[in-house]
DNA sequence: CGCAAGATTGAAGGACATCAAAGGGCGTGG
DNA sequence: CCACGCCCTTTGATGTCCTTCAATCTTGCG
């Protein structure tokens, strides 16, 4: 990948778009860069937060392993977004586990590399705080959602949601970036892989959806979008 | 309330403790300081959210109305707290309502002038970083919570916190320092006060807790404790 | 072709939501 | 001071959404 390459993916990242020249190039210098394939384990729950990630380019799952032996999603993250940030900057470690769920270009900067940064150009850490703000914010309407919507709700707000992150045109409409098998969006809306697949199989048979093998196709934006509103 | 009083409170909120004397000194000065009585509403959803709001004493709940109708419970906030920084920071409107739930004292700034201070003093943003993610990781934990656990365990998890947060000792065990009704409750789990009155019931048969009229106390924090991790 | 991983489907059971109704506290006003 | 009414709480009955278990089917790949 080439120089003008990072710098691209970089000017699009929440945590560092918009920032003068000066501190910009700074913060490519002190930049690594690396590719990873996919299911690799970026770093495990537990892990002291030694680097700040971003995402250049793929699908990242940010999980938890629950007591019970439930795994859960917590967030599906695409090009230019941060993964750890909160650990890093609170110096504490990682509270859920990364794994690539493509093959992915990841930057990075060691932990006291991003803070020297950000202690030079506070413009950065204003940054940070509007990028956890906004993700924050996403956290408390899926909280509210899981407290009070049921599952078929639930997932169509998934699909959508996944849909635009990481959306892709196909023949049949929009396709989902990423390989998710009935188990994985499971785990992200806080079910069982049956009750997606039963789900999933009656809107195919409603034209709102092409399944297949690891593979979801959104055809029909509006029902869906009915049904995340209004439950069916 | 004496200045002195204001100091101390300030002292011990996580957004300004162990601030350098003279930005200390600049908070203190623009800070606007009042009370309301309980069942006050501080803001509403959608509102513009044009004051930062440091809670100096007294409980304030912070929820939201889904589209179906049901309220949910996002935090619970305790002296100390701030109240609906994030939009603040991100200057969005506020994404939920703000009802104070005791008698309150709040210390309030214009939101312009939380701005100046954060863009004077760095060391402010950089706390407001941290604590932001401190309750994103809260969230988090909850939303895990909320997608793999069973009412009970719930139930029994937002009881311990609260007892952390606003416990006060009864002759009985830790009583939970805010009036709290079966349905209040619900609303923070994700369920309905039935549930929440039988549950309450069978532990207060078994003596983990006592109950009463908007009441109760945690007389066993073992069994519960175990019940939140294992689920009975 | 045969294996492995994913997907579907059915049946049974449980946890939870919902509805209905009755039983306490507590304040207010007579 | 008592009684009334309101709000909170309890409890039972019922239904349903979802989980769980078991078995079969499909798909892609070596």
């Amino acid at each position: 990948m080439s120089e003008s390459g990072v710098r691209e993916l970089l000017v699009q990242s929440p945590l560092f778009a918009g920032l003068p020249q000066p501190s910009f190039d700074d913060v490519l210098q002190a930049l690594n860069l690396r590719m990873v394939p996919a299911k690799t384990v970026l770093f495990h729950q537990g892990d002291a937060a030694t680097e700040l990630i971003v995402l250049g380019k793929g699908i990242v799952k940010v999980w938890q392993m629950r007591a019970g032996g439930d795994p859960v999603t917590i967030h599906m993250l695409g090009p230019g977004d941060a993964i750890g940030a909160v650990a890093v900057f609170r110096q504490i470690p990682f509270p859920a586990t990364a794994t690539a769920v493509t093959d992915c270009i990841l930057l990075s900067w060691a932990a006291t590399r991003a803070d020297e940064l950000m202690e030079r150009y506070p413009v950065i850490r204003a940054k940070a705080l509007d990028y956890v703000g906004r993700r924050t914010e996403e956290l408390v309407h899926r909280l509210s959602e899981m407290a009070t919507e049921q599952v078929e709700q639930r997932i169509a707000r998934a699909l959508l949601r996944l849909a635009d992150q990481t959306g892709r045109v196909a023949p049949e409409g929009i396709e989902i970036g990423s390989p998710l098998s009935r188990q994985d969006i499971a785990e992200i809306v806080g079910t069982d892989l049956y009750v997606v697949s039963r789900v999933l199989r009656n809107w195919a048979l409603r034209g709102l959806v092409v399944t297949g093998r690891l593979r979801v196709v959104l055809c029909n934006r509006q029902p869906l979008e009915r049904i995340a509103r209004e439950g069916s």
